[in-house]
DNA sequence: CAGTGGTCTAGACCACTAG
DNA sequence: TAGTGGTCTAGACCACTGG
């Protein structure tokens, strides 16, 4: 039973994509919208924010809501599971545990997920590649209490986050993320086939439980040209906004 | 006069900041949240919503929202201004324009900007620094009907997208980025003071009016460890929770 | 000026969490 | 089972856009 608003939203997404809907062009006003689907305004409303957050449509008090895009910018909820997102762009995905042994936390592990250094982790070495090229090189340190589910996992899985919830119902589910550009090291080099010293996008991330307790610390590096993030945004309530109508010449 | 719920909004994230809900607290129910502000719940909900989409607080049916952390992630609305985002992040930031010419729109440049290939547009090439040092290079390629007013601006202008709303009105109101790693060439490493070759994180971005009509397209490229790029993210309405609720062992 | 989106209210029912 | 967040309604007023 899905909510209403998403329905809309669906059925509005649909039309955009097919191109009913032109980008640049007006969507109809949310009066109108709440008659086409006998809804309250209220529930139109939520459904043109969903399409608002995936980036297909913009608003402003005053005028009507107009598309921007036919595609949905990346979502930031898929940047949590590889393998969810590596499909959801149509790329074969596969994984390879290379490493896999238990450890005392560091200092910046410990920091990281909330433990004292020298508690038990597990650090894990992975590759995962798209549609058979290695792309990625994971290196993961999971919070001791969920390493025994970690190990029993197959050294070969593609979705670990699947693997994951299935076995023992864990939910990744929030997720903090630094990225950046750094230089392969001699490892990095070897593994994803690139020259060392050669550029990799680097995506740090903690990612955490409903209640969250972090399960895990990783380091992910992308070969350049492999992936790409997009992100649609805008300045609606934008600081900037209120600072410069400040700044307006009064009429 | 700001909106009631962001002054709501602004209150409890003071309130999380503080540490008075630790991270991993709960924070009191709508109703209770209600009372206190004087306000329908309705109005506190679209509080919390602003805390959640700062990724501050999270939140699952059933349960009370806890707070995630106590800083405000990357918002991506102030992805399209790098001098207040910079000022935001306490830089000092600085900027020249080394190349500026008129020229035809190249066939990329056309499709980015709506145009047509040849149709005049404004190369300009300019040198970005963060406390004096040089930190980013910026390749922008400007539409046509905004070239004028590009080409008034001072040369050491720190902010061009306040200029440009100073002197013609001009809102970029809307950006869609692609960020990934590249090598540098070599005028990027000239310019950037790295070595030819090295890890630049870079960060393509059209940017569009009100309207959608787009004003910019552009090419900038970080110094590596000069800036990060950080989200919080959650996996409420996330397709994949649903595809593995469906997976669920039946009790 | 009419139309539109932004904000707010008051009340209702449901799905889910947690003790 | 009580409490909580998720969804939905119907109506109101305001700020802003655009002809």
């Amino acid at each position: 039973m899905t909510a209403r608003y998403m329905d809309i939203a669906g059925e509005l997404r649909d039309a955009i994509v097919r191109g009913e809907y032109a980008v640049g062009a007006q969507l109809p006003s949310e009066a109108e919208l709440a008659v086409r689907f006998s809804a309250s305004r209220g529930t139109v409303r939520q459904a043109v924010a969903v399409l608002a957050t995936e980036g297909l449509v913009g608003s402003r008090q005053g005028a009507r809501r107009i598309v921007l895009g036919r595609e949905r910018s990346q979502s930031f909820a898929e940047l949590n599971s590889f393998a969810q997102w590596a499909r959801a762009m149509g790329y074969r995905v596969s994984g390879q545990v290379l490493e896999q042994r238990r450890l005392g936390a560091s200092v910046t592990e410990a920091a990281r997920l909330a433990l004292q250094p020298g508690d038990p982790v597990l650090a894990v070495l992975r590759l995962r590649s798209l549609d058979g090229e290695p792309a990625m090189l994971e290196r993961t340190v999971y919070a001791g209490w969920i390493a025994p589910a970690v190990e029993r996992i197959a050294h070969d899985c593609e979705s670990i986050t699947q693997a994951l919830f299935e076995s023992v119902g864990l939910v990744f589910a929030y997720g903090e993320h630094l990225i950046d550009a750094v230089a392969a090291g001699v490892q990095d080099a070897q593994l994803l086939a690139v020259r060392r010293g050669s550029p990799l996008l680097r995506q740090r991330r903690v990612t955490t439980t409903h209640d969250g307790r972090p399960v895990e610390w990783s380091d992910d590096r992308y070969r350049a040209g492999s992936v790409t993030f997009s992100i649609r945004n805008s300045v609606d309530a934008n600081p900037l906004v209120r600072q410069m109508g400040d700044l307006r010449p009064s009429p």
